[in-house]
DNA sequence: CTGAAAGCGCTTACAG
DNA sequence: CTGAAAGCGCTTACAG
């Protein structure tokens, strides 16, 4: 179907016998033009749908009123609760949003960030892809445009950047096991530098230190993937140990889920032989029996406070203070996995 | 921090001394530029990071190759699937997406609609929020851009529609059943005269007649609200009628694991017992206890289909029989929920 | 081979 | 109170 152009103000302006820029104020309530121009020029409008090409608009004033997001993964439930904060908080303040999915490819990334960048987004908020190493473009575009990091974060790039409170969480989570009475805890973490499972696994030696159990190496397992199966898969080696562990912290529902799984399979008893916490609060983490205990992280609350830091830095630029680090705290969602009434 | 200005043509051209046009040229190939300046021009448009302003090209071109996507809920698993197709898609065939959530609002959804129009996207994709009844926007939205349903439709709108075959995919879950020797399915199915609940209640029915199986308004179920918790309740009410079914077969997989629940709760054996059929292929579906017999519904499929029509469409406006409903198949995935080896 | 000019739709400082 | 003109960054038909 061949569509028809929409309205322009030359064409409400040549019907009217007035000229475009008399329908233009008109239409933004100009104060200078008559009440009686404003009404005609307005009811043309709505009879002929007019619609101002914001296009033209963010293009004469070098504003565009769109943010950029790229994400890792889309499909991550984590992910889209963070989407949906950041639309909502976006929509609220009068901006709309690009989202892009670099799939964890470094090139895609950059690639994204440039595409972005030509089209003229306002700023842009990025978490960012595993192993991201070349910091050469990232550095280079934040020189032209503002850019808040959030949930895959690095020190290494000058940006606000929101967090959750990784290894607070942690440690609270770990906490909360040894106060269980549980004393040898085993970790699955990832097995790369990863900001997340890094800070992850700072605050679960920091709990055991606190509490002055011993740092046991042989339970401190790392995959490249810290998926369900790999969760499986660590759990069996944990469950072949002379000592096995009462405990398991995983760095990841998904692993923990699998965990679990495995445990099934072996008959071990959840949590009296051996408790389970994971870390982000799933779907899965209550579909699973037993139902998980693991840590709340506020997608929705980490999506907003990016929007509201990136517009920030949007409309007052010159303001260099800005450059922080926000830590969203989160909660630990006690469940069947860790404790029996 | 304050924001540098990108480099433009008119920077190149300044510092080159040579005209506008001869660089916008040089950068494009154009055969009537000599080797060497297209040589000087694109060294110094490389040193200066130059990348031309997709926005002004788009804005005088008429074309910016974004596209515009509604969704009701982008958290849902099945949802983000989708995008992602849209999302791989898009970017393969050289168009940028801008997604929006109407959170099953209409009146957000007109206003997301119109907004994206106003931002010139080049085609729009979108699936219906829930009683979308008022069609006259979305109609005049249809005269000035190219639009595709996916998922969610409505045959009131005259465009293209990509959907899975419902019927057909509900047709074979309960043939399923039936093949296993169950005789009394009942259904759990949406109030509300939703597209999909309707589709699937066909064939549900469609797949009882053709197997000469009676109908029994008892155990034909629906919910406001298709969710795990009305699962489980509508289910406690087919677990105290007179005669149980043998079978659930509920529409989404929420339900079905809400089902699953509720029987677990009251010592029913799946499948033996009752066995239960879902749809949708979640990722829960493989977490919950017996893992569940669902209908695989290829989001990425469904999305890179809407996006081929629409950039179909797009590319050829004048191409009146374009209009049609594509339905993509679906399969049954057969797990432990309702079947034993 | 290169340049001057028009134009995409809009806003706004400058005249009148 | 209204209009003519410039300009946002780019492409392209028209001259030369």
């Amino acid at each position: 179907m061949a569509k028809k152009r929409t309205t322009t103000l030359k064409e409400l302006a040549n019907e009217l016998k007035l000229s475009i820029s008399t329908v233009s104020r008109a239409l933004n309530d100009h104060p200078d033009i008559s009440p009686a121009t404003k009404e005609i020029v307005k009811n043309l409008a709505k009879k002929k749908h007019y619609a101002p090409n914001l296009f033209a608009r963010g293009f004469r004033s070098q504003e565009t009123h769109i943010l950029g997001v790229i994400v890792p993964n889309i499909s991550h439930l984590f992910t889209s609760t963070i989407l949906k904060g950041i639309l909502e908080e976006a929509e609220f303040r009068g901006y709309r949003v690009i989202i892009s999915e670099s799939q964890n490819n470094e090139s895609k990334q950059i690639e994204m960030l440039k595409t972005m960048t030509q089209f003229g987004v306002d700023g842009i908020l990025m978490s960012l892809a595993k192993k991201t190493a070349a910091l050469d473009a990232i550095l280079q575009i934040l020189n032209h445009k503002p850019m808040v990091l959030f949930d895959k974060v690095s020190d290494k790039i000058p940006c606000t950047q929101i967090v959750i409170d990784e290894e607070e969480a942690a440690y609270n989570a770990v906490e909360h096991l040894i106060n269980l009475g549980k004393k040898r805890i085993a970790i699955l973490k990832e097995t790369e530098n990863s900001f997340n499972s890094e800070k992850r696994y700072a605050g679960y030696l920091r709990a055991l230190r606190n509490n002055e159990i011993a740092i046991d190496e042989k339970i401190i397992l790392s995959t490249e993937d810290i998926s369900l199966k790999n969760g499986s898969r660590l759990t069996r080696m944990l469950l072949s140990l002379k000592k096995r562990p009462d405990a398991i912290f995983a760095i990841t529902d998904n692993a923990a889920i699998g965990a679990i799984k495995a445990l099934h399979k072996f008959n071990v008893k959840i949590p009296q032989e051996i408790a389970v916490v994971g870390f982000s609060n799933s779907v899965n983490s209550t579909i699973i029996q037993p139902a998980l205990t693991t840590v709340d992280q506020p997608g929705d609350r980490i999506g907003r406070t990016a929007v509201a830091y990136l517009i920030k830095e949007i409309e007052n630029p010159d303001n260099d203070e800005a450059i922080k680090t926000v830590e969203i705290k989160t909660s630990l969602l006690v469940r069947d996995s860790s404790f029996t009434a």
